[in-house]
Parts: structure tokens; sequence; C-alpha cells
DNA sequence: TTCCAGGTCGTTT
DNA sequence: AAACGACATGGA
């Protein structure tokens, strides 16, 4: 068990954000399954203990290189967001793995999260290779799957069709290249791929390719910005992008992460998971 | 039973 | 360019 001091950290704010979709909480430990990886993880005051992976991966993937103290102050510049920061403090973007990151929210569209849980696990254990950790037995994320035809129900619908082209003709080098581009080809370049439009490319380039002006409207935060942002008026998801980019600047997605969390607990009282 | 969920696509105005 | 229905599935 390794351990690391931290300052403005939330373990449970940060994992149980809606970024990741494959954990398990038992005692005090989170079990999260990253790649083929199993990262067992509790959070004891200002420390975090960990077991699994090393301390680099463990830095690399909780973003502890973020200068949080600074995005929280600029983002908190604006007080309706301000507010959500001081609930909710500590909670952290991570950063996935591209490709993991991209087939998870291909297969998050219009579905509630555990539903997406679920339907990752399925897909790990069809075409993962088991991993344990202490005990805890899971699937790897996998690295090819055969086609997935009806009979091998995993939940998926009419997304299916979308992870199958994703598996079969994503390079993942050329993905990860997208960090070398700006924000606006990255996103053009992932709208391009089926399956894939402006919220999940949003998703994908926040949670994984380090850019955090990318705001992603789902119907949590279009929900909350009509009401904060907006009089309560319908308003087009680019229409709210644009205002969020403008507004809140290049951390635009650390506040979109605040105000997601903030509106679906909102509605989700205590119960969580 | 109906409604909703971390949306996108093809079609029609 | 914007509006609209279809698309699968599971949980409340």
């Amino acid at each position: 068990m390794d351990s690391l001091r931290v300052e403005d950290f939330n373990l449970k704010h940060t994992i149980e954000s809606g970024q990741i979709f494959r954990y398990e909480k038992i005692g005090d430990f989170y079990y999260v399954v990253a790649g083929d990886k199993i990262i067992k993880v509790k959070q004891e005051g200002n420390e975090l203990l960990f077991d699994g992976v090393s301390e680099e991966f463990f830095e690399n993937y909780f973003r502890l290189d973020d200068d949080y103290k600074k995005i929280i102050n600029s983002i908190g510049e604006d007080e309706r967001v301000r507010g959500t920061v001081e609930e909710y403090k500590g909670l952290r973007l991570m950063r996935q793995e591209p490709f993991e990151c991209l087939v998870s929210f291909i297969c998050s569209s219009v579905s509630a999260i555990p539903t997406i849980k679920q339907r990752l696990n399925n897909l790990a254990k069809a075409f993962g290779r088991p991993i344990e950790l202490n005990g805890y037995d899971s699937h790897s994320f996998p690295e090819q799957i055969d086609h997935v035809d009806e009979t091998k129900n995993l939940g998926l619908g009419f997304r299916a069709k979308y992870v199958d082209n994703a598996f079969k003709n994503i390079d993942r080098d050329w993905l990860v290249s997208l960090k070398n581009t700006s924000y606006g080809e990255a996103k053009q370049e992932l709208m391009k791929l089926p399956g894939v439009g402006p919220k999940i490319s949003d998703c994908v380039l926040l949670f994984s390719l380090d850019f955090s002006q990318a705001f992603p409207v789902d119907v949590w935060v279009k929900r909350v910005m009509e009401e904060l942002y907006f009089e309560k008026q319908q308003t087009p998801d680019n229409k709210i992008v644009e205002f969020a980019q403008e507004h809140f600047g290049k951390n635009a997605g650390y506040a979109q992460q605040f105000l997601y969390h903030y509106r679906r607990l909102l509605n989700q009282p205590a119960t969580s998971h």
C-alpha cells in the first residue's frame, strides 16, 4: 500500500462525478478499473492510500499536476460556480487513456450511469482478460473485439455499430496525436467518427486529451446552464458551449464538472452511485 | 405504462 | 442553419 499527501483533493467527488464508470466502493476503498489495471484507493484526510499502480501512474491519472488553487480561483470568479466549488471542493478532473475514454462515452449516449457501467463491464468481460488485485476480480478494457453481433447481448443497443467501428478503425496513436492540434481542430476530427458528436467529443477532449476548455453539454449541464445563465430559456447546445468558453475561460471544463456534479446531486439526494 | 438517461444521425423545413 | 423523429435498453 502506497500513500501520497494531497491538498484540495476529494476522492469521493472526483470518482463519483461521472467521468469514469468502472468503479466500485467496498468498505472505505474504491476499486477503479483503468485499462488493464485495478486501482485500489481510499482517502484519509489529506492522505491517499493506494495499491495496484505506480505512484507515477497514480499522479498522472488523478492529475495531481494541476495547479488546483489557480484553476478554482479562476472559475470561481463567477459567483454561481464559486458556490459549487465551495460545496464540492477537491473535485478534480481525471486523465483517462484516450481510446478507453472515447469508447466509454460512445457507450454513454442517452443512458443512465449504472447502465453505462454495466455495458462497459459486459464489454470487458466478453473481450478483455481477467485481472485481479487483493482478491478483487475484474476484466481489463479490451484491446480488440470481435464483431459485436446481436447474439452477444452486451446491452449496447444502437451504439454497437459505433463501438465496433471504433475498435476496428481508430488508430490509437492518431487519437493521442490530437493533443498536438488545436481544440477546434481536434473536436472536428473526433466528430468525423460515427456515433461521436459535439458532446462526446468534448468529453474525450476534456477527460483524456488535456483540453480543459472543452465543455460537454449533456441534459444536466444544459439544465443547470439554462437555469443559472439563460433565465430558464431553452438554448441550443452550441450557444451554451460558446457562452461558457467565453465566460469561464480556458478552464471552462472544470466549471462544467462542478456544475454537472452539483446539478445531478440536486436530483439524486443521498442514494448516490 | 410511461418517462428519462453524461446524444447522434438522417431527413425535412 | 435549425427543427424533428428514430434509434435500443434498463431503471424508476
